[in-house]
RNA sequence: GGAGAGUUGGCAGAGCGGUAAUGCACCGGACUCGAAAUCCGGCGAACCAACUAAUGUUGGCGCGCAGGUUCAAAUCCUGUACUCUCCGCCA
């Protein structure tokens, strides 16, 4: 439905080509860990090529016929006969036309490879496919050590009557949940929280739409692959809208197809929004609880850089998230993705896992990734340097943190034996100074 | 939802079939002890391609976007997006 329409809006490159055209035997390389296999740059090689000589084809009578035409105009003026030049004119413009058809085409058969090659992943990403090739950074914090068995969160909170399931697999469907009282105080007061600390660490707060065009989707990297896993509001005009499955979509294209002055650069922004994933592809995966929801709110964090500083910016981003976490007092480790695992547009992701009790494993609850240029690219974000030339800048996005997960964290590691879940410290101020969650 | 107007370089703003005026800003120079003012000159958005070791040079493209007509389109035609004004509706 949409892949057709990309090639039209965008006559631009995903991946430099002009890196590709350099290194292709290291892009291959580089890209065989992510799947992709060689031919697909070889096939690339060859379109561009092919455009390449078209355009200048096509240039030359282009040139020939402007200077022409600017002939036929002045024998106008003199009132003399044009008739000859104006039928070779004819010719030449019928030339051009055919060329810039076949120009077209290879143009989109080109950009139909280029807008479905992912990232190039940093060389310092390990190599591997799925998860079990991530190497674990660190560790932080201390594994709660129950005397009693841990409850699930989805069974506290249903217990402590903040969380209602039911009721909303009748309002909606699977995978929604009504938060209730004490339970909606505590998101609220999370998401605060974190909206807070960010803040103190020089973000911007930004409250965006929450329905977003194809452009911008295409933009941030989630089409035209990923069309599948969110959701599309058909309005009466026929446009579509998307559902944004993460705030990084509004908040990187706010910046999209302009140039922005070097020195306001770095630029963070965070905002609370609600996302929304259709989640095709993981039935029967976390069915239970608040770890993968339809809707879920989540603060997100996303930096604009000179790519000179996107590495260092990727750092800073990452403790911001940990920052959350440590706070809260909540156990978790982060780990560096493998290359194959990674998201799309990423060039390298940490992921922080933070430690659920009653599933005695670590859970995502915030990925951080540094896009390097290719969203800048998709997007058309440059800025302009001291030397007064365009550059592309650098992308960053980080989820500080998953909020409806942190909300699951600190009900399983903060829960009691009877029954009753424990406010973390830097939240009571946020609960009007409500230290526990207990049964009515 | 209805009617009308608009969208041109960083900003302002002309052009309405013959290939983007002009002003401000900006850069260089002159004058000045220095600055302002004035004068002279220059650049004028992105993007693509060819040549070049590089700085660059040349060309293409470019007047919201996409098509069409034409030897030639900012200008004519069609579609479309957005902005503004008025009317209607509305949390």
């Amino acid at each position: 439905m949409w892949a057709k329409a990309f090639i039209f809006l965008w006559g631009d490159k995903m991946l430099d080509l002009k890196l590709i055209r350099k290194k292709p035997e290291w892009v291959k390389e580089r890209l065989a860990t992510r799947q992709i296999p060689g031919e697909e740059i070889d096939q690339l090689l060859q379109l561009d090529q092919q455009r390449r000589d078209l355009t200048v084809k096509s240039e030359n009578l282009k040139k020939e016929r402007n200077d022409v035409s600017a002939k036929i105009a002045q024998m106008k003026r003199n009132h003399e006969d044009a008739d000859a030049q104006i039928a070779q004119m004819k010719q030449v413009g019928q030339e051009i036309k055919e060329l810039d058809e076949k120009l077209a085409k290879t143009t989109d058969d080109l950009n139909y490879i280029l807008i479905r090659l992912p990232n190039i992943p940093d060389e310092s990403v390990p190599v591997g496919s799925d998860e079990s090739a991530a190497r674990e950074e660190r560790k932080w914090g201390t594994i709660p050590d129950f005397k009693f068995k841990p409850q699930a969160h989805w069974d506290l909170g249903e217990e402590l009557g903040i969380l209602d399931w039911q009721r909303a697999a009748k309002v909606s469907g699977s995978r929604f949940v009504y938060y209730l009282g004490l339970g909606a105080r505590l998101e609220r007061a999370v998401y605060n929280f974190m909206l807070d600390e960010h803040r103190k660490d020089g973000y911007t707060e930004v409250i965006p739409p929450y329905l977003v065009n194809a452009e911008s989707m295409f933009g941030t990297g989630q089409f035209p692959k990923f069309t599948e896993d969110v959701y599309t509001i058909i309005n009466t005009d026929e446009k579509p809208l998307t559902l944004i499955p993460t705030a990084e979509v509004p908040l990187v294209n706010f910046y999209r197809d302009e140039i922005l002055d070097g020195s306001q650069l770095p630029i963070n922004l965070t905002a609370l929004t609600p996302s929304f994933r259709s989640e095709a592809g993981s039935a029967g995966r976390d069915t239970r609880g608040l770890i993968r929801m339809h809707q879920f709110n989540k603060v997100e964090m996303v930096k604009f850089t000179k790519p000179e500083d996107s590495w260092d910016e990727l750092e800073k981003l990452t403790h911001n998230a940990e920052n959350i976490l440590q706070k809260l007092n909540l156990p978790y480790h982060v780990i560096t993705l493998a290359s194959g695992d990674a998201s799309f547009t990423s060039a390298k992701t940490y992921d922080l896992e933070v430690w659920m009790p009653a599933q005695n494993c670590y859970r995502e609850i915030s990925s951080c990734s540094n896009c390097t240029d290719f969203q800048a690219r998709r997007a058309h974000i440059r800025y302009r340097d001291e030397d007064g030339k365009t550059k592309l800048l650098h992308t960053l996005n980080g989820s500080g943190l998953a909020v409806g997960r942190t909300v699951a964290a600190i009900l399983e590691n903060y829960q009691n034996e009877d029954g009753s879940v424990t406010i973390p410290d830097v939240l009571v101020p946020y609960m009007d100074g409500v230290t526990k969650i207990t049964k009515d």
